[in-house]
DNA sequence: TCTCACGGCAAACAGTCGTTCGATTTCACG
DNA sequence: CGTGAAATCGAACGACTGTTTGCCGTGAGA
């Protein structure tokens, strides 16, 4: 990123005919409380295209219509915005993984084949690359943080796998005739899958096809890769 | 990365007693020839371990043992530096992939079965992981390429296909039956098996798995993932 | 009406970045 | 030995980085 532009408060935008009135512009309640979540929010989009070290705080703070100060006054620092988004979403996403897996549970009496299994590990990350909802910038961002996140982040990241764990016991559940190893292995492979669904990997996939791959169709893709884990788990 | 010490010429390393003598410590020929390839093996080294936004000019030409200048002199910017690492190793990769479909080719009267073309695409970037060979740097900075590259490298990525069309018409040619469309997602998510094996996501999985995976044993690791990828090709 | 904590603001800070400069050294060649 | 091109050197440049500072306007509670 290179030409920013000052990040200019909200009252620099009154027509520049009321000089004499120099009315204070008051801001609109949901406004002055929408400050952080305004950063919050262009951060996320802003390091979810470009990447995290390419992305300056004035990037940020130009793009939120807010003082560059903002960022340091509401979360500290900028490591700690890019850790509270990762935070957030990341919870959120596994929140989503563990309903799934949990109602899977449910409906198979406790041990879900492995293809329930799979669709509640992916079909939630690939759900939020629908175009037509407002989860593409995190899910894109949660794939950029798995790569050039910060120290934090990559500690969390990789020690905290709890999540994971149950994934891993419901599988071997599923499969008790595999050898532990396997699972784990074959579990990884799916997660490369899922990791792999990056904005370039597609521009990547459609140029190879020419066109024929359509990754806004939803539930045709989580389909077609639930297929084919499906498959590799199935030996 | 922080502490950054100058970067000093060989001549600084000579003994301190000999401080009359001060001969010019003359290169040996390998010395003199080899500068712009330490800079290449250490740029490599940093990029691939660290990322690239992570390491500076200064930390390169530091781990090198040369002067700060001598990126920009041998490689014009630290941008071309990058790309000049990146297509070298990229094309040997697609050398060494190549020739191994080539091979499948051959042994099988040029309608190689979708596993000879599966251990050609993964095979020579995994072989890349075994630690006692000296790839092992080549293919994270290969990996890391993929997310954090330049422009110059993202473009080279997302319009040169051409190595990858080979592949895709192979597998098309081993399975007439398939729609095309289902062949492209297929090879989509074999690639993004491998590209996931970072060094990040081998340390998570060996948390999940309490040390049961063994990412250096490589040949077992090819025949999991051809294994799986294979399966996943099988309807 | 006064007070005060809060949030927004412009400006500056100290540090790091990639790159460039001019001088010096090196070394093959005549 | 002398010459010139190539390579290396220390030092600096200007731009950009994340963060901090001091000041100001606001509005709820006493």
């Amino acid at each position: 990123m290179t030409g920013q532009q000052r990040a200019r408060g909200l009252s620099g935008a009154v027509a520049p005919d009321n000089d004499l009135e120099t009315a204070p512009e008051a801001l609109t309640p949901e406004q002055e409380a929408a400050t952080k979540n305004q950063v919050f929010l262009a951060a996320e989009r802003l390091f979810a295209v470009h990447g995290f070290q390419k992305v300056s705080v004035r990037d940020i703070t130009a793009e939120a219509n807010v003082n560059l100060a903002s960022v340091n006054y509401h979360f500290g620092s900028k490591d700690a915005l890019l850790f509270d988004i990762f935070r957030r979403r990341t919870a959120e996403l596994n929140r989503m993984r563990a309903r799934l897996l949990h109602e899977a549970n449910d409906a198979h009496g406790g041990r879900p084949p492995v293809r329930a299994i799979l669709e509640a590990l992916i079909g939630p990350p690939v759900r939020w690359l629908d175009p037509n909802g407002d989860r593409l910038i995190s899910v894109q961002f949660l794939i950029r943080a798995r790569s050039e996140g910060t120290e934090a982040m990559r500690d969390v990241l990789r020690t905290d796998v709890s999540h994971l764990r149950r994934f891993a016991d419901a599988l071997r559940a599923a499969r008790p005739d595999l050898p532990e190893v396997e699972v784990y292995w074959r579990l990884h492979f799916v997660l490369g899958m899922v990791h792999n669904n990056r904005f370039a990997e597609f521009d990547r996939l459609n140029t190879l096809s020419e066109g024929l791959t359509r990754e806004d169709e939803i539930e045709p893709l989580i389909r077609r890769m639930v297929d084919f884990a499906e498959a590799g788990f199935s030996r």
